[in-house]
RNA sequence: GGGGACGUAGCUCAAUUGGUAGAGUCCCGGACUGUCUAUCCGGUGGUUGCGGGUUCGAUCCCCGUCGUCCUCGCCA
């Protein structure tokens, strides 16, 4: 038997009216947006999830409960309420912004549902109170559009990744949040144990070494939507728990995994923001990206590549450029078309100043005219130097020319971020352009300078490129890992690779990398002992759901999509998380605090 | 851990060379029958984040501190 519905409860939401409706009876809830008050005729505009509609209250109008013109009048923002009335077409004409903009409900009955306090801001599309205050009371800031439409398109475009992983045999498997620290990697969340006094359990940072294990379990194909943690500094587009589309395949090489993954994201793409993404995505070796871009995490939406122009360099006249090549480093520029007249002094100091942020000296340039060259390096480019330079840059009269000199990585470092921020200049990273890409075969090693040691560049479980050259010992910087990313626009959304399914292989990388028998034995252990009982070649990736939510909704950091985010200092505004614990909490964990406020009453004050 | 920006009415911001704070909006009261961020009239509202210093006098200068944001390091 059905349930008889409460007067007040809708019978449509504000989001559902339209002409065809006109001298229907209805029902809305919703939270009162606007209120335009002509006296003996009262405008209200009523908010819920699915839109806004316009409800007028008339004195005159027939069947009206006496009092609900004044009850409306009285009424304001955010207020909650049931509003019965009639539809009908509008008397003062349309409003074309919005789907119920033809028609009006003209008021019989109105019942408060509750009332609201004068919010600290007002909760409009386009008001924008500051962050600070946003957060302190989120639960006002997600009622307006642009966060509700995050939202929603986060949760279509998720779905859309389980239907299609679904799909393509793929299941879903819930890993443990309560697991072992490492000690590789960033620092972990840890979680005293009570029943173990003095150990602790550690958030994952991903869920890696478990969905490798379910491979070694004939899992064959796994997913996860994973929530990840890391206990390291924030970033507009790092929060210290993010979400992950986590998968593993067994049985597989590296197209088959980027094919996949490809095909998901476009699917889910479409789905959740009817983006069309343009395939297939190209692939490009590490290598190519960091000569060609100056970066692992490509830019494709414009050109601009870095030019080489080494060899020239070494014979220049101009001893920044030629003493670089003589202590073996790079000379390489790019060529902004166009810009010579854009760029003043000022602002090529500016370029440099960004350069120097990133490890540069300083940034040599050159303004092209019908003369030839122009600008800092100008005296040293004259007659068959100059043209010879301006035709290795294919440059034009116009164009501005930008050079870094020095070592390989610091070249390719500042000159790609220079590279992005002259396209910021230039209006050339269009957010509604989506280009993606795959990087491959990173680096398996790089030397990390402040611990004098060899680290993982990419994970230590991604297998080599070349199965037959495992003396890493030999030329460390040589190895090729079969590690991929997948960038869109200048953003890392993804990173996997084939992985290590041996263990003697396993054990010679984590010996390489100086990691102890005991360390091994320890946080290693039980999976070393797993691959001895068959593991299958298998290889995988985690992709990033926030980061990939807000490029898709040109946010420019992912705390927007996030219903409930952190500071940067990793605070909830909100709920004032992390908090101060009662004494008696400490102690049943055996835990004392050594810093002040570790009670909850110190912390009020 | 380092660098930078910001902090003034509930909100968004302004305030000359250092001379004791003002606008819009919100809110409150009034008028109003076609608005759509209604309009018009009137009104309330301030420990200038906090603490200290310099000064006859500090929103303004200096030091410290707290908070938010951006960023380098860190982090995949």
């Amino acid at each position: 038997m059905a349930h008889e519905r409460a007067p007040w409860q809708r019978t449509h939401t504000c989001g559902d009216l339209n002409i065809s409706n006109e001298g229907e009876v209805v029902v809305l809830n919703g939270w009162i947006e606007n209120h335009r008050d002509h006296g003996q005729l009262v405008f209200v505009d009523l908010r819920d999830r699915y839109g806004v509609t316009q409800v007028t209250a008339h004195s005159e109008t027939e069947g009206i409960v006496d009092g609900a013109l004044e009850l409306l009048q009285r009424l304001g923002a955010e207020d909650v309420v049931s509003i019965r009335g009639r539809v009908r077409r509008r008397e003062g004409g349309s409003n074309d912004e919005r789907a119920t903009g033809e028609i009006e409900v003209l008021v019989q009955a109105v019942t408060v549902l509750n009332e609201a306090e004068t919010p600290p801001f007002e909760v409009l599309d386009d008001v924008e109170a500051n962050e600070e205050l946003r957060m302190r009371y989120r639960y006002l800031d997600l009622r307006r559009r642009p966060l509700q439409e995050a939202l929603i398109k986060r949760s279509r475009f998720t779905t859309a990744v389980r239907t299609y992983l679904q799909d393509n045999g793929f299941i879903d498997i819930e890993t443990p949040i309560l697991t072992n620290s490492t000690p590789e990697g960033a620092r972990d969340y840890l979680v005293p144990s009570r029943v173990h006094p003095g150990r602790f359990y550690a958030l994952p940072q991903s869920p890696q070494v478990l969905k490798q294990i379910c491979m070694i379990s004939g899992v064959d194909r796994y997913y996860q939507i994973a929530r990840c943690f890391r206990d390291e500094d924030l970033r507009a587009d790092r929060q210290p728990e993010f979400t992950q589309v986590d998968l593993e395949m067994s049985f597989v090489e590296e197209n088959d995994v980027l094919d996949l993954v490809e095909r998901t994201v476009v699917h889910a793409f479409k789905q959740g923001f009817d983006i069309d993404l343009p395939t297939p995505f190209p692939r490009m070796s590490f290598e190519e990206a960091v000569a060609r871009y100056g970066s692992d995490k490509p830019d494709l939406r414009f050109g601009m590549e870095l030019v080489d122009v080494t060899q020239h360099a070494a014979a220049s006249a101009f001893k920044v450029f030629a003493g670089a090549v003589e202590r073996g480093g790079i000379v390489k520029g790019i060529c902004v078309k166009g810009a010579a007249g854009d760029y003043s002094r000022k602002k090529i100091d500016a370029l440099t100043k960004h350069a120097q942020e990133y490890g540069a000296k300083g940034l040599a340039w050159a303004k092209i005219s019908e003369k030839g060259v122009e600008g800092s390096i100008a005296k040293f480019y004259e007659g068959d130097a100059g043209a010879e330079l301006i035709q290795l840059m294919a440059a034009e009269p116009g164009d501005l020319l930008l050079f870094g000199a020095d070592e390989a990585k610091v070249v390719h470092r500042a000159l790609g971020e220079v590279r992005l921020k002259v396209a910021d200049d230039a209006g050339l990273r269009d957010p509604q352009t989506f280009r993606c890409c795959w990087v491959l075969n990173f680096p398996m090693f790089e030397w990390n300078e402040d611990h004098q040691r060899w680290q993982y560049a990419h994970n230590p479980f991604s297998a080599p490129v070349d199965w037959d050259n495992t003396d890493f010992e030999k030329d460390p910087e040589s190895h090729r890992s079969r590690a991929y990313d997948f960038v869109m626009n200048g953003w890392e959304l993804g990173s996997g690779s084939i992985r290590i399914h041996r263990p003697e292989l396993q054990k010679k990388v984590f010996d390489f990398l100086g990691i102890s028998q005991e360390e091994q034995e320890r946080n290693f252990g039980y999976m070393l002992e797993a691959y001895k009982y068959g593991g299958p070649p298998h290889g995988g990736i985690a992709l990033g759901v926030d980061r990939m939510v807000a490029l898709a909704l040109g946010r420019q950091g992912i705390r927007d999509v996030i219903a409930f985010p952190k500071t940067t200092m990793a605070v909830d505004l909100m709920s004032q998380a992390p908090s101060a614990v009662a004494p008696e909490q400490l102690a049943e964990l055996q835990i004392e605090s050594k810093a002040r406020q570790d009670t909850p009453e110190e912390q009020v004050e």
